[in-house]
DNA sequence: TGACATACAAACAGAAATGTATGTATTAAT
DNA sequence: ATTAATACATACATTTCTGTTTGTATGTCA
């Protein structure tokens, strides 16, 4: 068989895609071979080599489709807060999070390329530009979350023991943490359960009139 | 030249460990050859090979150094809280984290370890006893969290809002969280300064008379 | 209806790493 | 002073992966 039409070949390519990130997931980006990613999808090195450069291109075109929905959420949320607007920073903070669990808890492509990029990748060399790349998105949420907690500081919801940096860093190393504990135990930790439930918590006592409690779900 | 004294082997062998944790460092412990290794120590994989079996038996023997003094301090802790003692958990807990973090940051071995263990190495296959090593770990330094917490939770010193199972798993995340921060930039993040002021303030707000500071450091 | 470009498959050559086998200079013991 | 084991270095054979080249059947366009 040969030449297929262009929707024929873009197809190909996606098969392509899709049997790479479970030979990376499987077998580790750096002993995955184009051999086992293209007997996986059902072709042959001839077709990996048509499509793409090398192992590196197709892990490039991966890495691109690897999006945490945090930092999109979080944006939106600080122009949200930007106007004159008289919602609880805090209130949506914790919303907005919740949201983004759900969105990744439900999302098994993502869950496969982030376990990818977490767990199955040596960050060196040509990798150190996804590692960079990584860092950025990281810097970018940061920066979301401390306009956001400096707008709860000017709004009064901030307890006084919190400067906005340092509960945007909290805040964040919480919810990575909790991504990363998630694929770490598939079945262990349920993201928008547990994670939930910790987040509801931690932002609780964040609040300046802190002591109460008004659960989120119900819990045993 | 060839055989030496059996302090001289012993002498190589750690030279080939160091060299080989420094390889693994810079390319990763996949594509790390012995060949480069053996180079690195000044050797060549006669040596290697005689005093490992193969490149996984040189990567278990530098996985057993890898010691995260939290495990070992926050036990240490547990039993100390354990006797009838009227010690201030969440203050004892402080405190033993701030130890860690400067424990830490002072040793340049361990340094090199963890950016190895985190960011170096794929975990498939046989690398996935590494994994579930650390996973156990992780697991035991939860549960003498838990253990402190609950101790807290007695005391009247946690927060209402806290289950402790739940202010465990933060107070871990943010733990595990601020080494891997401090692990990815060098140089920006402090971990026993930043990290301990983020601590105490996160350890203040779970206080249950929340709202009041005791600087532990001067800051700006 | 050719003719050319496309989308692969198959074959080939080269590099690199691995494990093993062998060589060899010491050292320690007898 | 031999001898045998030790602590490596060196040489070899094999495998594996990679990049490229060549082949080829099929769309597509003039």
């Amino acid at each position: 068989m040969a030449r297929r039409t262009k929707e024929d070949a873009e197809k190909t390519r996606e098969t392509l895609l899709t049997a790479a990130a479970e030979v990376f997931l499987q077998r580790g980006v750096a002993r995955a071979s184009l051999e086992e990613i293209a007997r996986a999808a059902g072709l042959t090195r001839g077709a990996v080599y048509w499509h793409f450069q090398d192992k590196l291109d197709l892990f490039w075109a991966l890495n691109d489709r690897a999006r945490t929905p945090h930092a999109d959420m979080l944006a939106e949320l600080v122009s949200r807060l930007g106007e004159g607007s008289d919602l609880d920073p805090l209130v949506e903070l914790e919303g907005a999070v919740q949201a983004a669990f759900v969105s990744i808890e439900n999302d098994d492509e993502q869950r496969r390329l982030l376990t990818i990029l977490l767990m199955r990748c040596e960050y060196v060399a040509e990798m150190e530009l996804a590692f960079n790349g990584q860092r950025e998105a990281d810097a970018l949420l940061q920066s979301s979350l401390i306009q956001i907690f400096n707008r709860a500081a000017t709004c009064g919801c901030l307890a006084a023991t919190w400067r906005a940096e340092d509960a945007a860093l909290a805040c964040f190393l919480l919810i990575t943490g909790l991504v990363q504990a998630w694929l770490r135990t598939p079945n262990k930790i349920g993201l928008a359960k547990e994670g939930g439930i910790l987040m509801h918590a931690f932002i609780g006592s964040m609040r300046s009139g802190a002591g109460r409690t008004s659960s989120p779900a119900a819990m045993t």
